[in-house]
DNA sequence: ACCATTCTGTAGCAGTCGCTATGGAAAGGA
DNA sequence: TCCTTTCCATAGCGACTGCTACAGAATGGT
């Protein structure tokens, strides 16, 4: 059924680019780190109209998140996608990694990594957490399939390849909010790659 | 000199059971997560005492890190030491790191890679921080040392392992947070060994 | 024109934050 | 005993938290 035509006043203020400011704040400072007032103020908008528009400030986020997966979290599913085996393809996650966490001009590292450290909701904590080990049991789906297909080794341990890889990238997110460069974690995830047991050369 | 004698009325609680039961709240909650009310309750004792003991939030904080550097940090320094080549020092590391961050009836993960997330004061932030810095300082002093003694291979690169190593530690702790066990973090921190250069057999 | 509907700005709710002024209680020294 | 010193408990400070009641403004429908 088509949208019903709108009525009332309308939204004086672009949605998007309101959920854009929220998110590049949620990036950068966290869930709760991040209050009304600092989102308010970003977004050019009042409370009531972010609370009309959004919802409550989880809701927001947990908005904020999924948009933050679909603009900024797609390089993860092309890099696996477009490369020809599941080891190039997380070598060059890892690779791009590197960069997506230092692109300059926006906050640095993963909102979906850090955004739920140390912060008060369980809710918020547990919708972050529940992203994470979805990625890790993606990682785990394609390994097993690999190791299935005879791509990799019999011997690779896909569960543990798995965790190592989001271990790696958690590692890499806090490093570039510590102030580690592209080259540096890029040199990291190239060692880390090397933890995957050699390839029967034939 | 000898301390003077004390004078007045003598504080009624132990201070150093306060310092470790405020250690544990940050270990738990991270910095900023963990109020002055948190905090007084858990240590027994009221806002007045607490400010007259330890000063304000961050310095009772910096106490808390000390003190936890020097309690639940150790087994850091031990593996390094006691292990007789740099790379044994770093498996036993990460293997006694997969224990120290699921231990149960404690907090899991490091205190000193969590707690600072997300947190508003730049001054905790960049003390945790450089505590950070100096580890990977200290890991790639060692591995520098090893190759130039020729334990190492020369190919080695001491700076791009010794970033590894602490990506692979933060990874391990925000993972032992999000519910992984003992025996899954040992065999990741297993597999991250296996990113090091192979050895010369002679 | 008038109404229903929806948005916006002001203003403020109750609760929590880190922190402290104040006065009384408990100790040792004279 | 009296004084000094120090600690403790009550109570509360101003600022901030997430959130919202309310009234006015702006739209479409009739």
């Amino acid at each position: 059924m088509p949208t019903p035509p709108p009525r009332g006043r309308p939204r004086s203020f672009d949605r998007a680019a309101a959920l854009d400011a929220a998110t590049m704040l949620f990036w950068e400072r966290g869930y709760e780190a991040t209050s009304i007032a600092d989102l308010t103020e970003a977004m050019g908008i009042r409370a009531p109209s972010l609370y009309a528009a959004f919802g409550d400030k989880r809701s927001l986020f947990e908005e904020a998140v999924a948009g933050f997966r679909h603009t900024h979290g797609a390089y993860v599913a092309r890099a696996l996608a477009e490369e020809p085996t599941v080891r190039a393809g997380i070598a060059r996650l890892l690779r791009d990694s590197a960069t997506e966490f230092t692109t300059p001009g926006r906050p640095h590292g993963c909102l979906v990594i850090s955004a739920g450290v140390n912060c008060g909701s369980p809710q918020v904590r547990e919708q972050l957490r529940a992203i994470r080990e979805g990625s890790v049991a993606d990682f785990e789906r394609l390994i097993a399939a690999a190791v299935a297909s005879g791509e990799e080794p019999p011997e690779t341990d896909p569960g543990t390849l798995a965790r190592l890889t989001a271990a790696v990238l958690q590692g890499m997110s806090q490093q570039s909010r510590d102030g580690v460069g592209r080259a540096e974690l890029e040199l990291l995830a190239a060692a880390a790659m090397r933890a995957w047991p050699p390839l029967r050369s034939e």
